[in-house]
DNA sequence: GTCTATATCTCGATAGAC
DNA sequence: GTCTATCGAGATATAGAC
């Protein structure tokens, strides 16, 4: 690769990773994407073949490296609430690093996820096991082992992804309410880190 | 308004949330709705001038009709956390009936809530205190009696947002993991209502 | 590898018959 | 009030020069 084609290529996915997470797949226009980009639309098919592939390709990309983030924050050994705490710091900081990326997902959900299930399927049958599962089976032992009180772990998971991920959702309608709500602020960020971690950790100890 | 007419909007209506729920605004397709409508093109454009009305009148008239529910599910006098517990349910039961409304409105917020954002200003003008306004109030009076921790008001409610909604926007995801996760389940829906409850409640309390 | 120009199709919206 | 037919704008994608 040279040096253009790696920074065009990563222009067109930073852009692209924009506007598909403004408007979802069908939402998205390829002209704004190459506008965002400052390239034109040409290139963009000749980077990748058509919008499925682009959509594609920025989703397995972008989601591959946050799930590898999860897996590595997962530290065993330490005790399931501290586990949790630097989790949701780590959790926080990526998503307030790259807002899009979360908003990308929500995205693909509204759409019935048929991107997001096929990449998990496929990963599933890999050699090691996935991240998400290993998360699943961490809070199952806590829970077996009265570490914390017995919540379904699913349920857990999907509580956690609500707690942090609606904090990027959200903050259009909210910041109405309460002006200081930015995601760009790092008084925030910390204020609602220090929030989840307080309402989660009371919430599953016993 | 003859019976035919009635009818008819309220087809388009019902058919334009679900469509604007899966693709927002600018990736739902006029002849999509339609079709979901069982009517043709230029119904749509008889009922309603054009696309941008047709989502603003679906949007407000679902919202409205939410705000207002929530507002109802308030009652006061009673403990923050036992009112608080009532609301989960009332707040799950609507979603759990009509998961398109949260749908549409994370969507709304995806592209920036520019519609949402003109409603509750519009809406903070008028004679009585508003939902979500009156809602927070009593959070912070909580709060200040010692009633409940001391949380910030926003947070703790973009909290009880993110865990409800988070139900049905991370389902196409998470049934990977759980297949027994689905929306239509009432005993799943029951399941979520408990742990929302028991997580929150212990998790504010003292 | 990057651009302009253009082919082809789809979309939103309207005209006009019934 | 409902339909068919169609216009014109805007969309994806490609051809071909440089």
């Amino acid at each position: 690769m040279t040096a253009a084609e790696i920074s065009t290529e990563s222009a067109i996915f930073d852009a692209a990773l924009r506007v598909f997470s403004r408007k979802g797949k069908d939402g998205a226009r390829m002209q704004e994407i190459a506008d965002e980009a400052g390239i034109n639309k040409a290139m963009l098919h000749y980077y990748f073949r058509n919008k499925d592939s682009l959509y594609e390709a920025v989703f397995a990309h972008v989601i591959g490296r946050f799930f590898s983030e999860i897996d590595r924050a997962m530290l065993p050994g330490r005790p399931f609430v501290e586990s949790m705490e630097g989790m949701i710091h780590v959790y926080m900081d990526m998503h307030a690093a790259q807002p899009e990326v979360a908003r990308l997902w929500v995205q693909e959900n509204l759409n019935g996820a048929p991107v997001a299930r096929s990449l998990i399927e496929r990963h599933r049958n890999a050699d090691h096991p996935f991240g998400p599962h290993r998360l699943l089976a961490r809070i199952r032992e806590a829970a077996d082992a009265g570490e914390i009180r017995a919540v379904d772990p699913v349920h857990l998971m999907m509580t956690v992804l609500g707690m942090t991920v609606m904090t990027f959702i959200a903050t259009p309608t909210l910041s109405v309410f309460d002006p200081s709500l930015r995601i760009d602020s790092a008084a925030m960020i910390d204020a609602r880190k220090r929030h989840i971690v307080e309402v989660l950790t009371h919430g599953i100890t016993i």
